[in-house]
DNA sequence: CTGTTAGCGCCTTCAA
DNA sequence: TTGAAGGCGCTAACAG
């Protein structure tokens, strides 16, 4: 380890200004061969690197963009984050990560430390996004793009996935090869996400003409586990069934998995949807046909919009909302 | 959005002083109730933010820790992640992410961002830990823990998973069940930590009395399909094997599958260990004997250490080598 | 208890 | 082509 050195130490040593080393670095303004030659030497020889923390407060610009994450975990969100970083590194800006947990007091909290470290913009992410939320971002100054939730504010933009209607698609799926009688298991309650992808999957029921039961509508956790012992339970209350919507692959598979344990064949006996598809949907035995989308491409449109938004000062509204596609394998079968 | 504000400004629409101001946000030195009242109502009304790049260059000081990883996709590095953030957040610092894909100039690179934006220790994770990288640290003005690589340097700290140990020991798991034909699929030649997961497989096998051909040893790039294709390709060629050692789960799912699909059953006719455990071993059927380690708990004592480093000023070498757990599941069994 | 002032390291006119 | 000097926003003595 050696010491930091500052730009007067280097224009002492050369025996110029500080402007020229300055001038020199930053390839700005005029300076003679000899000299500049001079000067790149001691910067070689001293391992010299600016501080940037000065340059960025003389210049007013900090380069920074901020995540802030309800979690970093999964296979959905550290792929947002790559496709996050894939484009603001290429446009030289740098991520500074604030991971909440979930835990509203520490997505207040890290908005306020990245406004005191003078992010340019926010990318944020929630289990659902409220009237705080608006207030709280309508006060920054700075732009924020919210990724994953619909804002339903005309001022707040964001970039999403369509959950309504993939559910709904993948509903209606197995509805026209014949299926009659649905289970859905969703997250928990208390997510966003999740009540979007029920109300497409029972929109698309009662608009065929069905109606449900409550016991046909179960929340459980996103876990492996949870989605095994729901299905048990399902199975051992003789709840009649032929086809599942799972609101992610890892309840899906504890599905296959259960139902596969208690004598059942899929897709033979049921087939089943997970509306998420990861690297366990094709590991599967059946795979598990499922709806597939990318996250990463959730975060390279979110960097672009904010980015956008930041360089050309035009913070006006806007959304995207990203495609998606059903993929089909083997867990979902024709009914007669 | 509403604009910046800084300190002179509060104490102009306070009428006092920019010090008084700074002595209440910091709630350090005397300031009478009556004024710090005031100061405070402005602060509130203002939503007045200190620049903190501004702190920092007066107080030398960034509360920046920087990451530097060569992914941050799969199960393992984000809740290496994790466990920094954690610990880190805990003591006031934030983190700067630099990802490198696993290009070394990339590395090179971010290194130099982070020296630039004054970071106060980084965290660096890579595939092979080199003699490159070694001059380039000990150039750093600013401590740097390796994670996941042993460092084979009394300069510089690391904290590694025992790979060589871990592999050794599950290969003797099955030794000791009575197998005599292992396979063992490791991941790419480059990768310094699957090299090290075969030597150990190697030595336990040695030191056990056998030889092993070359077409036992195979070398993938992780992934549940080259797993997959390179199992299909060992039955085709009817290279004989009941014990199966694989770097990672993935490709351990990928080899259940192909053995399954080829009409061979698990663990009767082979049996398979895993040398990683991420949820994909307990949702397999059968589910996957597997080693057992933390990341999360990778990136807790790699912060821990960095922190300890940064705010005692004291760089000695250490290291730590993390625990580990062989997991008995369903793809193991006796061989008489 | 409060204000004044000298930095922190760099960029950027403005002169020379 | 170069240097001098002011300013970015804040902290930390040092006076009062």
């Amino acid at each position: 380890m050696r010491e930091d050195i500052n730009i007067t130490e280097v224009a002492r040593k050369a025996g110029v200004s500080i402007a020229t080393v300055s001038r020199v670095f930053n390839n700005n303004g005029p300076v003679k061969e000899s000299t500049r030659k001079k000067i790149e030497q001691v910067i070689k020889e001293t391992g010299y690197r600016p501080n940037i923390l000065a340059r960025e407060l003389a210049e007013k610009k900090t380069h920074l963009i901020g995540v802030i994450t309800h979690s970093i975990l999964g296979e959905g969100l550290p792929n947002s984050i790559k496709g996050i970083t894939h484009v603001i590194e290429e446009k030289g800006y740098n991520l500074l990560i604030g991971n909440t947990d979930g835990q509203i007091e520490k997505e207040q909290k890290h908005f306020e430390i990245f406004q005191s470290k003078r992010v340019e913009g926010v990318l944020f992410m929630t289990r659902h996004f409220t009237q705080e939320h608006r207030d709280v971002i309508e006060a920054l100054p700075f732009p924020v793009v919210v990724l994953l939730q619909p804002t339903e504010d005309e001022k707040i933009s964001y970039v999403a996935f369509d959950e309504y209607r993939f559910a709904q698609e993948a509903t209606r799926y197995l509805l026209d090869k014949g299926h009659e009688d649905f289970v859905f298991i969703g997250g928990p309650e208390t997510s966003a996400n999740s009540l979007r992808r029920e109300q497409g999957f029972k929109n698309a029921l009662t608009s065929a003409g069905y109606s449900l039961d409550k016991e046909r509508i179960i929340h459980e956790d996103y876990s492996i586990e949870a989605g095994y012992e729901a299905t048990k339970r399902l199975v051992k209350e003789g709840v009649p069934f032929t086809a599942m919507i799972i609101a992610n692959d890892g309840m899906a598979i504890g599905a296959i998995n259960a139902l596969q344990d208690s004598g059942y064949s899929i897709p033979r006996d049921v087939s089943i949807i997970g509306l998420d598809d990861t690297a366990l949907a094709k590991a599967s035995r059946p795979s598990l046909t499922a709806i597939h989308y990318s996250y990463q491409d959730l975060g390279k449109e979110g960097a672009n919009l904010l980015l956008d938004k930041i360089e050309s000062g035009n913070v006006d509204f806007s959304y995207k909302v990203l495609p998606y596609e059903l993929k089909k394998r083997g867990s979902t079968e024709e009914r007669y």
